[in-house]
RNA sequence: GGCGCGUUCGUCUAGUGGUUAGGACGCCGGCCUCUCACGCCGGUAGCACGGGUUCGACUCCCGUACGCGCUGCCA
């Protein structure tokens, strides 16, 4: 039987980074094994559905590159199905109606932890085997009483709970609709999954679950509890892909490289291609215990990605920021020879847009510091020589560029630091950039000798030495 | 309170009865070097605690502590 998953997460406005690991570990699991990923909404709580909700749920995934198979499951459009089962429940003795109101609930609630030292439904209407005409009601599931339920996790391991310490719990509000509890488990079985996976604070619930299935006569599928991520302060903003996508400035390798490895590993392995984590990934793999969001070493994951994936990729991702900023670099060898020498000081996608201003624009002045220390007059000789023997160069390489260089370095029998440091600010306004043949071939011919030129008539203004 | 689950360097993790407890981030030191970086090399630091079981426990069992979750007509 192939393998059906579905990521289900509720519409609550912002797709949590636990949810987008919860989504990520079930698409990855059936890339793997060749299965199909399924989308469903669980939109059954009406006041806090929206359909912008609905639609940042569709982006984040669209973002992470999580594509969903087959048509997106609405359970608000599957209301009169759950009605039918619960019906059926009643008939069979599994389920009843129960008009307990919401206050006689609290003081049972309250008196059966004082008796008992458990606080649940005290199952008053469980016999009345009252009628639909018994005015406003709600119906809960007869949980069995005595033995025990269990079952075998496949990340969690083996799970142990006794019956008796399970409530009556609801499947049908008032209002008609169905409570997450019962919704899920007509909705898996309907969409034929194999297996669940999801968030361990799902584990307690899967005992009523499983009840469930077995009253309705389904096969359960199979269950997968992934740990909790933890250490997601609220400070920081919301503990959101969307948050950091844009405060961060991540790539969806990073994000994605970097939580998936939150839980789950393989072997020794840190930095995977999207293409190694579909071959990689095992639910077996995934670790219990739950583990600490580190803002620091997802940076650092970040990094690596960005100087791993391909140029005209790293490009999409990086123009949207250069065009906030006015700029509209063409795609092409001299742009993605840009981004290739600056994504190795880059961590964030913004980085790039920072960090080239001299790439396109003139400078308007030298950084103070970098000006006095190497732009002095006994550069300027070497400073037009330079100029001049750019002006001349055949063919405008980096090697020729360097070549250059080192022959000038020869002649005066001086390093090249010592040459290629007043260069630097002359040619970026600054101290640090990318290597000097780079640099300078990034920034073109012209640009070049005219800028190595307008240093020398800076010096001669400004420098008393 | 009751129930459930978890616990290896500061953090992410490997480990499945016999290892000098491995890797990664961070941090520290060094090398490389035209600046800044990258990279490379080295160092730092850990099996929560107490009992068992065993010739031998990070690995198995029990307990304690701590953490997290559930205990909603939320999911």
């Amino acid at each position: 039987m192939s393998v059906r998953v579905r990521f289900a997460p509720s519409p609550t406005g912002f797709m949590h980074m636990g949810n987008a690991r919860t989504a990520l570990f079930n698409w990855l699991y059936a890339r793997h094994v060749g299965g199909t990923f399924l989308l469903r909404i669980e939109d059954t709580d009406r006041e806090r559905s929206t359909k912008e909700a609905v639609q940042v749920i569709y982006d984040s995934l669209k973002w992470m590159g999580l594509d969903w198979d087959e048509d997106v499951i609405f359970q608000s459009d599957r209301l009169d199905v759950y009605r039918d089962v619960a019906n059926r429940l009643i008939d069979a003795g599994f389920a009843y109606r129960c008009t307990c109101t919401r206050e006689e609930l609290e003081a049972i609630k309250v008196r059966m932890e004082a008796e008992t030292g458990q606080k649940r439904y005290d199952r008053t209407c469980r016999d009345k085997k009252q009628g639909p005409d018994c005015g406003e009601h709600v119906i809960r599931f007869a949980t069995p009483i005595t033995g025990e339920s269990a079952f075998e996790d496949l990340i969690q391991g083996s799970i142990l709970k006794q019956q008796e310490e399970l409530d009556d719990f609801i499947m049908m509000r008032t209002d008609g609709t169905p409570t997450y509890q019962f919704a899920v488990v007509v909705d898996d079985e309907k969409m034929r999954i194999t297996h669940v996976i999801r968030g361990v604070d799902h584990i307690d619930n899967t005992h009523d679950q499983l009840n469930l299935y077995r009253a309705l006569g389904f096969t359960p599928p199979q269950f997968a509890h992934a740990p909790r991520i933890l250490g997601l302060s609220k400070r920081k903003g919301s503990p959101s892909v969307e948050y950091y996508r844009q405060a961060m400035g991540l790539t969806r390798e990073g994000l994605l490289n970097y939580i998936v490895r939150l839980g789950w590993s393989h072997g020794d392995q840190e930095i995977f291609s999207m293409e190694e984590l579909i071959a990689a990934f095992d639910l077996k793999d995934v670790n219990r215990a739950s583990g600490n969001f580190d803002d620091v070493k997802l940076a650092w994951v970040n990094e690596q990605q960005l100087r791993k994936i391909p140029l005209e990729l790293l490009a999409d991702y990086v123009l949207p920021y250069f065009q906030e900023k006015g700029l509209n670099p063409e795609k092409g060898p001299w742009f993605y020879r840009m981004l290739d020498v600056i994504r190795l000081r880059a961590t964030h996608l913004g980085d790039f847009v920072d960090r080239c201003d001299y790439f396109f624009n003139d400078i308007k002045e030298y950084e103070e510091k970098a000006a006095k220390k190497h732009l002095k007059s006994a550069m300027t000789p070497v400073l037009l020589e330079l100029a001049d023997r750019f002006e001349k160069l055949g063919e405008w390489t980096e090697e020729a560029i360097a070549a250059v260089m080192t022959r000038l370095c020869e002649e005066k029998d001086t390093k090249l630091g010592k040459i290629a440091q007043p260069a630097r600010v002359a040619l970026s306004g600054c101290a640090m950039t990318p290597g000097i043949y780079e640099t300078i071939w990034l920034i073109g011919r012209e640009r070049t000798v005219s800028r190595l030129k307008a240093a020398t008539q800076w010096i001669a203004e400004n420098d008393q030495t």
